[in-house]
DNA sequence: CACTTGACCTGTCCGC
DNA sequence: TGCGGACAGGTCAAGT
């Protein structure tokens, strides 16, 4: 559930809370949840963490000593910081504790997120960064990027190619689906269809969505919450997601939920046409 | 190649 | 009240 908003949020908390920090001790209490394949855990202890940054999804917290922490919270992840303490819930697979108080506890009920320890000279080699297509909140991204990345994929649903790490980073579903109504394209038009306005229109839907997600703090369904525990606040005002049933903002037309691509879709079926060949 | 299904897990919600 | 099953959705691997 966390997608790009959730995780940028998390990441700006955890870059002013964690860094110069000093890990005192790091305890493992679920051991597929913290991957470090030929690093004792031990080795990290003493180490300060020199900032944290985002890859789409995915979370990288660099320690001195040469380490980088990559962090996935997948759907149900979540990473929390204490000034001070930390508590611990029946949920929690991994706590850092720093030197002087305070702790990161890593939540994650499902178990599917993980904690990876890479060498920093490594991180490149990371399967999934290395395909990761390009940040849809940096520089240079724009409708003539994005018609780059789609070009690779002219059959496939538009939803399905969204939901694609490597056409464009941190897109999950809740925002594949606010994109598309946002820039009236049915999820399951193929992408080779697409007028070029729609691209361009899809292009700057994806930046104002995104940014104004991070702005309301994310989306909180069930789980997610931010480094402090604090829910988002963005499907309280989502234009389809979560709203089957509900009119549409535009046209008052009842959103319905469909499956594409194996996942639960909200559209409204009037504005968002299924473009055809 | 495009698309679907299953696996990884656990909790909630629904219908009977 | 209990119980089975569907569903939730990020990513990867395998199957159609």
């Amino acid at each position: 559930m966390p997608e790009l908003p959730e995780v940028e949020t998390i990441r700006s908390q955890l870059h002013f809370g964690l860094t110069g920090r000093q890990i005192a001790a790091i305890t493992v209490l679920s051991a597929s949840s913290f991957q470090a394949v030929g690093v004792p855990v031990g080795d990290l202890v003493g180490e300060r963490v020199l900032g944290v940054r985002r890859r789409g999804k995915v979370l990288l917290i660099e320690l001195s000593g040469g380490w980088v922490v990559l962090v996935h919270l997948k759907m149900t992840g979540q990473l929390l910081f204490f000034d001070s303490g930390g508590s611990r819930t029946r949920q929690t697979r991994v706590v850092w504790e720093f030197a002087g108080g305070g702790a990161l506890v890593f939540n994650d009920q499902r178990r599917f997120g993980w904690m990876r320890v890479v060498p920093a000279g490594e991180v490149a080699d990371e399967a999934l960064l290395a395909r990761m297509g390009p940040e849809p909140l940096g520089e240079g991204f724009g409708a003539d990027v994005l018609r780059g990345r789609l070009e690779r994929h002219p059959r496939q649903m538009i939803k399905a190619t969204l939901l694609d790490q490597s056409v464009v980073a941190g897109i999950g579903n809740i925002y594949a689906d606010e994109v598309l109504w946002g820039a009236r394209i049915h999820p399951m038009s193929p992408v080779g269809v697409l007028s070029a306005v729609q691209v361009d229109e899809l292009a700057s839907v994806v930046v104002e969505v995104l940014e104004r997600s991070i702005l309301l703090g994310g989306s909180s369904m069930r789980d997610y919450v931010d480094a402090s525990g604090e829910r988002g606040a963005y499907l309280d005002q989502a234009a389809v997601f979560g709203r089957e049933g509900e009119p549409c903002g535009r046209c008052e037309e009842a959103i319905v939920k469909i499956r594409v691509a194996g996942r639960g879709t909200h559209l409204c079926p009037n504005c968002q046409e299924l473009a055809g060949p």
